[in-house]
DNA sequence: CTTGCCTCAAGACTT
DNA sequence: TTGAGGCAAG
């Protein structure tokens, strides 16, 4: 289907028998020396490992812990398959979320068997698959062939003129909710007269399920369909054409798929359609790093999958191969709080290594500075600054490191933001070229038809589309019928049929012109060059390049169009990955990745867990949340760092925050909580429990200060002191070795001593005056005079 | 039709 | 605090 020169191009497989194809697989330089009877990759397998790749009839769910060898586990299982000859590569299913699992799982089995992974034409991403079995048939659900797929941009657009056309305010009604919305239920399968009246009242006052089916309905007037279409036009294909499904059903011998705990209902119906003749059904994932729900992710799709397909078998890989026992351990035992899981014990054979450090920070600044500090440490003593990340919970969080970074200039790189096709340059190309390859692309046409200004406004714009609508012709045919006619005038008339003209005249040349000549000529030719050349913000310098990237990106393709069907499907072009950085990511970007050193800055209530999870009511918001949490940890494989803060900006306000509960969940014989202004309540507890047992050799050196930690007055003083100080000094000083493992880290916040009482009048350094309101061991509420009811610990008032 | 000011909201993000 | 989007003035 997609004509990337690369990859599919020239797959001779049909014609090899399995002998050929094993003796192939064979003849690789794998270093390894086969044993009779064994296939190479057999070897680098554990026994687990080796159970999954082994059981290949019936339903299998392989559970795999973080840093099991996953990976591993799927691609063997596909050189199994093949060099077996128990399937041919077509007759495989093999589904993934993103392109990029795609693309690392057919380069990986193609290491092992050799150019035979070539021929998997059904390995891709849900949507990619489900794209290509609706281009086959896609006259059976009211589609031409030629289906466009509609990114986000388009979709809200199309559902902002529905809105319209039904009469609502949108301001109250915002296309951008009912998208959500509309999404929610394509991931639940529900098509328009399927949607719950309580959910269709969630929009407009009950006109919910009315607005989604006008969508569709446009929809398949434009000929187009979006990502969750892709799923369920899927669906709808399969249970009304029986002869359509039976033909898949009956191809698909074997079916793999990745990321299990990632699925929603929609594909949960789709693969279940797929499996039912031959029922051999492989799936792969991990029920403790489902963090999709909010995108329709059902963690219940993996819990029940042994109720769901009776007779599978269950495999656990729990040796781990990433990460130290004692980040496995924090990581095991955090993960532990949650109800909803099946369960597994991950070990290691790895050395001890360092525990996991707990750290809390005056604020988001010292926060900033000390990781900062610690790279810099890691660097001098000889590693790269690539071995090293920070992943926070949400990107608004990057800033402060960004900041800190490039005031020290060290290398860093943010992993995510706005992707490269989701730039508004590389849409607007998009738009044009779009627009060349078909004149009735009225979206296209919309979104660039003033861009650069053709000085063709609004009002213009409502007018033709108003027009075409009536007569039922796409824009540009109304376009050009309005310029026969004295409707338009002035400006909106010189500009349009100069772009209507400049439309002949590219279609004209795109007969004849490679396509990326024709592109570099529609950009300039159309004032888009020259309007971002003129442009003095500074990022159209980058915007720029980007676009010459695009053409380059181009020339991968044979033609235009090819190059299109691509990019609406996969959007997905690795941006050029530049040398040694830091990397910065969220906790979500950072799943299936490791390094060897972690950041987990920013543990704290209303952060991670986030505000959100705690206001929804039940666990199971908090439980995706602590998932995330065992993600970040698991992504370690020498250091994690966890750190907190006391006070943080947040919106621009400063805010004071309680250590995250999650901190409380660690075990303490795996953690070393350092304490450098001693004022918060778990990690106190904890050093002060360490240093009893452990006596003057975990004190810092010099100072004086270190005398008494048992001394009730301790905590306060050594806030006063650190504050006295500016911060955070002694870091490093309470490190060192820990021996003793019964100390109990986990002082559970709101025990112990309360030092305030109700009602008394209090100082804070950042917040002035307040009167205590509220007493929670350590946790104080204090009403402030100037900002109102805040949630302090004790050690940072005093009397005032 | 374009420009600039004001208000409002603010989670993670792939296909 | 930042940014996106709406509205009034030029």
């Amino acid at each position: 289907m997609f004509a990337y020169r690369s990859n599919l191009a020239n797959h001779t497989m049909s014609s090899e028998s399995p002998l050929t194809i094993s003796q192939r697989a064979m003849a690789q330089p794998l270093g390894l020396s086969a044993v009779a009877g064994e296939f190479p990759w057999m070897l680098d397998l554990n026994e687990r490992q080796r159970q999954a790749v082994e059981t290949l009839d019936g339903p299998v769910l392989v559970l795999s812990g973080a840093g099991t060898g996953k990976t591993k586990v799927l691609t063997s299982r596909l050189a199994q398959l093949l060099v077996t000859g128990r399937a041919k590569p077509w007759e495989i299913l093999a589904v993934t979320f993103t392109n990029k699992a795609a693309r690392e799982m057919r380069e990986r089995t193609q290491r092992l068997i050799g150019p035979v992974g070539e021929g998997l034409r059904w390995l891709g991403t849900f949507h990619s698959t489900s794209a290509m079995i609706l281009r086959q048939h896609a006259e059976l659900v009211g589609l031409k062939p030629s289906f466009t797929i509609l990114d986000t941009d388009d979709q809200i657009r199309l559902l902002k003129q529905v809105i319209e056309s039904e009469g609502l305010d949108q301001k109250r009604w915002t296309p951008r909710f009912l998208a959500s919305l509309i999404e929610g239920w394509k991931n639940r399968a529900l098509t328009p007269d399927k949607v719950p009246t309580d959910q269709a009242f969630l929009f407009a006052n009950g006109k919910g399920a009315k607005l989604y089916a006008l969508y569709q309905a446009r929809l398949k007037i434009l000929n187009c369909v979006d990502f969750g279409d892709l799923l369920l036009e899927t669906i709808s294909l399969f249970l009304n054409q029986a002869d359509v499904l039976n033909q898949y059903q009956t191809r698909f011998k074997f079916i793999l798929v990745d990321e299990y705990q990632d699925t929603n209902v929609a594909q949960y119906l789709w693969l279940r359609l797929l499996a039912q003749q031959h029922k051999n059904l492989c799936v792969v994932g991990d029920d403790d790093q489902s963090i999709y729900g909010w995108r329709g992710a059902e963690v219940d799709n993996i819990l029940r999958f042994e109720h769901d397909f009776p007779g599978a078998t269950i495999v656990r890989l729990e040796r781990n191969y990433r990460s130290t026992p004692h980040i496995l351990a924090a990581a095991s035992h955090l993960i532990s709080s949650n109800k909803n899981r099946l369960g597994k014990t991950l070990w290691t054979k790895m050395p001890d290594g360092e525990r996991v450090l707990v750290r809390g920070l005056w604020d988001g600044e010292a926060e900033a500075r000390l990781i900062a500090d610690d790279i810099e440490q890691w660097r001098r003593s000889g590693r790269r600054y690539g071995e090293g990340a920070v992943l926070v919970r949400a990107s608004w969080q990057m800033r402060a490191f960004e900041e800190r970074f490039l005031m020290l200039q060290i290398p860093y790189r943010v992993i995510g933001g706005p992707r490269f096709f989701e730039r508004a340059e590389i849409r607007d190309a998009h738009a044009y070229f779009r627009l060349v390859r078909s004149l009735d692309d009225d979206l296209a046409f919309e979104r660039i038809v003033n861009v650069p200004k053709r000085g063709i406004g609004d009002t213009s714009v409502q007018r033709l589309s108003a027009a075409a609508r009536l007569a039922g012709v796409p824009l540009v045919t109304m376009a050009k019928d309005l310029l026969g006619s004295d409707e338009l005038k002035g400006q909106a008339r010189t500009g349009l049929t100069r772009f209507i003209n400049q439309l002949e005249h590219w279609r004209k040349k795109a007969l004849e012109l490679p396509h990326t000549e024709l592109a570099e000529m529609i950009l300039d030719e159309s004032g888009y060059t020259d309007m971002l050349k003129a442009d003095k913000n500074p990022q159209s310098v980058s915007r720029l390049d980007n676009l010459k990237e695009l053409v380059r990106s181009m020339g991968l393709f044979d033609t235009l169009a090819a190059y299109l069907e691509h990019i609406e499907l996969v959007m997905d072009l690795d941006r050029a990955e530049a040398g040694d950085g830091v990397q910065i990511l969220t906790l979500h970007a950072a799943k299936g990745l490791e390094w060897p050193l972690v950041f987990l800055p920013g543990w704290e209530e209303e952060v991670f867990p986030s505000k959100r999870a705690l206001d929804e009511k039940g666990d199971k918001a908090l439980e995706e949340e602590r998932r995330l949490a065992y993600v970040g940890l698991t992504r370690a494989r020498e250091s994690a760092r966890i750190s907190f803060a006391a006070n943080r900006q947040i919106y621009g306000r400063w805010a004071s925050v309680l250590p995250s509960r999650f901190i409380d969940e660690l075990p303490d014989g795996h953690v070393d909580a350092v304490s450098d202004t001693g004022y918060f309540t778990q990690a106190i507890g904890a050093a002060e429990a360490r240093f009893n047992a452990y006596g003057p050799l975990s004190t810092p050196p010099g100072d004086g200060f270190n005398a008494g930690y048992e001394s009730p007055g301790w905590k306060r003083a050594q806030a006063a002191h650190a504050l006295k100080k500016g911060g955070l000094t002694a870091a490093k000083g309470f490190g060192g070795p820990i021996v003793d493992g019964e100390a109990k880290l986990v002082a559970k916040t709101g025990a112990g001593d309360a030092k305030y009482k109700l009602g008394q009048r209090i100082f804070h350094d950042k917040f002035g005056y307040g009167l205590v309101a509220h007493v929670e061991g350590s946790k104080l509420t204090i009403a402030f005079e100037k900002s109102g009811e805040k949630k302090v610990i004790d050690s940072f008032v005093r009397l005032a």
